[in-house]
DNA sequence: TCTGGGGTCCTAGGACCC
DNA sequence: TCTGGGGTCCTAGGACCC
């Protein structure tokens, strides 16, 4: 490996062999699938809308191709947003000023993805998917920065090119591509010249490259912070790039020295496989704000169906539940519990979810969502679930009782739910014996699906008491 | 931009341990 | 009794990305 960090220069390392690293970027994705499927979109105004049906006006928009951004469509826009400034053509009175518009149909799009990840799969010995639509390549061993004898153009650009060719040829959607000796420099080049762009920055172009963009095009610079900089007198890369180290860590942390890293073209970030997720969740929006209980309750219990499903296909067990309520104007609420081990119990899911929720019985919610965390997969990570238990049964059998004790002791705060937590967490136990004696004191034997039903009945049972309990610790 | 859905990482305070 | 300091875990919120 090249561009590895190898001997004890302590600064910088930019005397090392630069790496070669493509990003892959493809172009409003879901609009390139449709338009697979249904080439006489193509040159369309063409806008995939998600939570979007045929014919009505509800959802957002997830994808707009470039001729439908020419009306002022946009990412993120309400579907009704979107219908004004460009109307549907089965309906509009002028053809000529409409657009065409699917819902989104992700199954397919991924199918799609799958013929791209294969071509870039075998075009480096390394890739990072980042998303259905984008991956990183460390090409280093595969081509060069060296120059082609006849002309002025790179190896490495050439490799890109026919990366870029072949997804057109073999696939049939456009991508953008950006060649650079890093990641955050590559991101910042294939987003230069969308779409269907291929933009090159060589090892010594890069921080010259970057200098005269605007600060939102670092990756990692979003409203805020670009708004704050904006006031320290900080509006493009380059002077990001120059600003004083010790002012922008002041203001902004370790991203702050992060970013302004990443402005100076500093970025030795190794391009590795993304691991295994870290949280699972689902959300959904009501049309209009509900403070309707059993509304919310009942969304809740679907997504909590949903994601645990989602969890068990995966071969995920979590360790943290947790839900999401969006208040109007845009008030985002998140509450989370941990049991004491990692569980695979759909009824858990829902009981948790929905004792997290009671606190806000009583509020309107725009939208709600629920949430699995602190993964551990049972599958290949087998060690994992191994480790977990010999911690348990040997010398380090405190750690589940600290747990739990951190756990209760917490409970006043999230006002209710010591009970529910209790039965929950004894049936959440890891081990085997743990789910048998479960089992057992609920008068029923010992299978699978009965150690879930466990805890459901116990909850139920136990809600009454624990209010009291918990208003009786907080006076 | 009156804000859809699925994620990641960071921060900060409190609890608890030694 | 006032009060030390380091470390980990948990929870809530925020910023950001696609």
């Amino acid at each position: 490996m090249a561009g590895e960090t190898l001997p004890g220069v302590d600064d910088g390392g930019e005397s090392e062999a630069p790496r070669i690293v493509l990003h892959v970027d493809m172009d409003c994705f879901y609009a390139s699938c449709e338009r697979l499927r249904e080439p006489e979109l193509r040159g369309e105004p063409l806008v995939v809308g998600m939570g979007y049906e045929s014919g009505e006006t509800f959802g957002a928009v997830a994808t707009a191709s470039y001729e439908a951004r020419e009306y002022g469509v946009e990412s993120a826009q309400p579907i009704s947003q979107a219908l004004d400034r460009l109307p549907r053509v089965e309906t509009a009175e002028d053809p000529a000023e409409a657009g065409y518009y699917r819902p989104v149909d992700i199954d397919y799009y991924k199918s799609v993805a799958a013929e791209v990840k294969e071509i870039l799969h075998e075009c480096a010995d390394v890739v990072r998917e980042v998303s259905i639509d984008e991956a990183y390549l460390d090409v280093t061993d595969r081509t060069s920065w060296e120059t082609t004898p006849d002309g002025d153009r790179t190896l490495a650009e050439g490799f890109a090119r026919h990366v870029k060719q072949r997804i057109g040829r073999e696939v049939g959607v456009p991508a953008s591509v950006g060649v650079a000796p890093n990641m955050s420099a590559a991101k910042v080049a294939s987003d230069h010249d969308k779409p269907n762009g291929l933009v090159v920055v060589e090892p010594g172009e890069v921080r010259s490259f970057l200098a005269p963009l605007s600060v939102e095009e670092v990756h990692g610079v979003g409203p805020v912070t670009a708004r704050k900089l904006a006031e320290m007198g900080i509006e493009t890369a380059g002077e990001l790039a120059a600003a004083d180290a010790d002012e922008i860590a002041s203001t902004f942390g370790s991203r702050g020295r992060e970013l302004r890293s990443r402005a100076r073209g500093d970025d030795d970030r190794e391009v590795t496989p993304a691991g295994r997720p870290k949280s699972l969740s689902r959300e959904s929006a009501f049309a209009d704000a509900t403070d309707d209980a059993e509304k919310k309750r009942d969304v809740v219990s679907a997504l909590a169906a949903d994601v645990s499903e989602r969890a068990r296909s995966r071969g995920a067990m979590y360790r943290t539940i947790g839900i999401k309520v969006v208040l109007p104007p845009y008030d985002v609420n998140t509450r989370e519990r941990s049991l004491s081990g990692p569980v695979d119990e759909p009824e858990l899911v829902e009981d948790v979810a929905l004792d997290l929720l009671s606190e806000f019985d009583d509020e309107a919610a725009r939208k709600v969502g629920v949430r699995v965390s602190n993964l551990s997969f049972t599958d290949a990570d087998q060690s994992s679930l191994d480790g977990w238990e010999s911690a348990k049964s040997e010398s380090e059998s405190v750690t589940g009782d600290e747990r739990e004790a951190e756990a209760d002791a917490a409970t006043p705060k999230s006002d209710g739910g010591t009970a529910t937590r209790d039965a929950e967490e004894s049936a959440a136990s890891p081990t085997l014996t743990d789910f048998d004696a479960e089992a057992g004191s609920n008068g029923e034997g010992g299978s699978d699906a009965e150690a879930e039903f466990g805890p459901e009945t116990d909850s139920e049972d136990a809600e009454d008491a624990d209010g009291q309990a918990s208003l009786g610790q907080f006076e």
